[in-house]
Formats: C-alpha cells, structure tokens, sequence
DNA sequence: ACCTGAACACCGTTCAAGT
DNA sequence: ACCTGAACACCGTTCAAGT
C-alpha cells in the first residue's frame, strides 16, 4: 500500500480507538500492535503520529478530562464556590467512572495535556475569584483531585471478593459481612463518595470562614 | 543445577526483591525475567512460587500495606475516633508516599491480600465501636482510603513541569506561576493533604452529631 | 508525508528434563 | 520439590523501502 492520498490514520482517530480498546479490556491488554490491528493498519504506523506508546496514553487520558464539564466555573452563572466545586466533582467523578482503566494514567498530572490544564486553570481561577488566596486555592483544587481520582481508582466495595468463606472470622472479626459489598458495589461507592465530598465542603467552609 | 537442597527462592525473598525492583525503576519497567535476574535465578524459577506475575504485585502491594501502623484503632488505648482515623490517614499516606509505584495496584482493593483485610477490619471495628452505625462505618473507611490513595496516586505539584514558557497565558490565565510548583512539590502536597484530611475529619463530626 | 514488512531486543508463561 | 534451558506467542520500536 504505502502512502495512501488520503491519510489512514490522524491523532484524533488513533486516540479514540485508543480509549475504545483500553475501556474495553484494560491497560494490561492494551498494545501498540493490536490498537494498530482494531486500526486496520499494520504496527509501526503508529510511530508516524505519535512518538510512543506513552505519548498515545497522555492523548487517552487527556480526552477523558476533557469530558468533565468547567462550565460551572463561569465567569457567566458564577456560582458560590462551593456549589461549583460539587458540581465539578460530581462530573469530573462521572467522567473517570465512565472510564475506570484510565485512572492510573491520571497520576502524572496535568504535564502539558490541555484538557487538564484547562480544569486546573478553571479550578484555581474560580477560587481565587471567590476570596480564596492562591495558596489556599492551589490546595482546594489539589484536595478535590485527591479525594476525586482515589475514589475513581478502584471501587471500594468491588474490592472484597463475594466468596462467603473468603474471610476468616478469626483473623477478621468484624468482616463477617464484607462478601456482601460486591453485590452493592454502586450503591456502597455513591453513598461513600457523597459523603465525603459533604464532608469535605463542610470542611472547607469552616475554614472559608476562618480566613475572615 | 536444578534442585538444590536448600531453596534459593521463597515467595517473601521474591515478593521483597519485587518490590525494590518497583520502588526503583517503576511498575513500567517491572517484569519477570529481570526480576529473576536480580535474585539470581532464571526466569521460570519464579512459577514454582507463584502463579503469575500479578500474584506477585499483590504481594507487593499487601507489603506495603502492611506498614501502615493500625495500633490507633485499639482496643488498649483506643483514643476517640477523630484521633485515630487522624494518624491512621498519616501513616496509610506515609506508607504509599514511601511506594509511590505500587499505589496503581491497589485499584483492586483488598481481595484476598491479609494486610488489606486487617487494616479494613481494624478499621471498621473502631467506628462501629465508636458509635458510628455500620453502614456509615463502612463509608468512612472507603472515603478516607480514597482521599489517601488519591494524596498518593500522583504528585499534584509534580504533575506540571517547571518549564516557564510551558503554559501559554492565552489558553490558561490563571497559571503563571504554575510552572513554580514542582520545586515546591513536597511542601504543596503536604500542605494539600493536610487541608484536606482536616476538612474530612471536621466534617465527619459535624456528621457524627446530627446523628444523635 | 505516511504507509509497509523485516528485524531487534525483550516480554510472560509452558513444559520437558534434571536432581 | 525446585531449578534449568528451549520454546511459543507476543511486545515496543527502528529502519529501509515504497509511493
């Protein structure tokens, strides 16, 4: 075949079908070979878009910030501060449930993807903005990262297996129902993210209000 | 060689060269066949001991777990729950930040792993046996597990690049000085984890008293 | 400029063979 | 029981060759 007139394949298109096969079968199954493969071109075309397989994760991790909604950060509505960061939460936690395989790329920060520098430029404005000093912004935004990504990386209640022999009440006194939480995984995991993050922005207030 | 009449491996002598081998080159760099070089032994070796290579990262990660001091949760002293989820959040991050690799692998949760389930046992007895009831209980360990796990996933400082002319003003305004945040990386982190876990235990008692 | 196949060094894992 | 080397299918990436 060689070069084709039209060009196969784009950044877009490989970065999609990227985010495609790692939310279908996790970055352990996740190749150069077969995301080339799902492509319908061979391997080491991929190396004329991007220059390694990390620089095509960046692109997959960023698309999926992209997908939380900023638009609470006004300037137009401008909401109380605390009303935008639960908001903010709440999407920025639907975009990474929506993509659960793609959190432990998160960990390398904003770096220089755009769509994550966009939500972190838009969380430290806003807070600025709303008489926060810039110290304590830059930690407002870090703290919700925290608390938003931890509850994303694995499920809580998933993580126990649902075998009823799996814990030895001798060694595990008060887990004698822990083999029931799979069953609830969504519910156990919703009640405890939104607990925290009440908690959380309760917090926060008390300290909002300290400063004055 | 084959058989020698004393061992040369043995699942802790493996688990615990894994686990340097990750702490100093990265889960990325991690596989079977260097590991075995660095015990000395050829690759195969390894599947004498355990099943797979992920049977291995769990127990590393479970190593890890296993230094997070639990002693807070009683019963000797048993000190009132704000106090001990308190120091057990600062040794839970203490213990990751010290294997800021192996946090990708606790995505999966306790399992079977024994360090993970003492820890979750340790503390959901200490909440219900503080008053909480224990579905409650259950939600205050999991939101505290996201907000460290979260702290510890990746360097919120360290996540942009010390690069000045890396953040364009026009796309992000509000991240001129963004660029100043890895060479104050630990501080920054520190300081967000410290507002942070402050905001949560405030807010748990604000919580804790309107239940009764 | 953008694709290809061949090639290189490296993977995880299985298995028969050795003691 | 516990190690070995050989082998298999599969990696990420480079590179010369094609248009």
């Amino acid at each position: 075949m060689a070069r084709p007139r039209q060009p196969l394949l784009s950044r877009e298109r490989i970065a999609t079908a990227a985010l495609g096969l790692v939310d279908a079968e996790g970055l352990q199954a996740f190749s150069t070979r077969r995301l080339a493969g799902a492509l319908g071109v061979s391997g080491p075309s991929l190396y004329n878009h991007f220059q390694a397989k990390g620089e095509i994760l960046d692109a997959v991790a960023d698309a999926v910030i992209a997908e939380v909604d900023l638009s609470m950060f006004g300037p137009d509505p401008a909401p109380p501060w605390r009303t935008a960061l639960h908001d903010w939460a709440r999407s920025y936690r639907a975009a990474l449930t929506a993509h659960p395989h793609v959190v432990p790329l998160l960990a390398q920060g904003p770096r220089r993807r755009p769509a994550a520098l966009r939500m972190a430029d838009a969380v430290f404005g806003a807070m600025v903005r709303a008489g926060w000093p810039p110290a304590q912004a830059t930690r407002v935004g870090a703290l919700l990262r925290y608390f938003v990504t931890g509850s994303a990386l694995g499920s809580f209640a998933g993580g126990f297996v649902a075998d009823p022999g799996a814990y030895d009440p001798a060694a595990y006194p008060h887990l004698g129902r822990a083999h029931l939480l799979p069953a609830h995984q969504q519910q156990v995991d919703e009640g405890a993210f939104a607990m925290g993050l009440g908690a959380l922005l309760d917090g926060l207030e008390l300290q909002f209000q300290r400063l004055s």
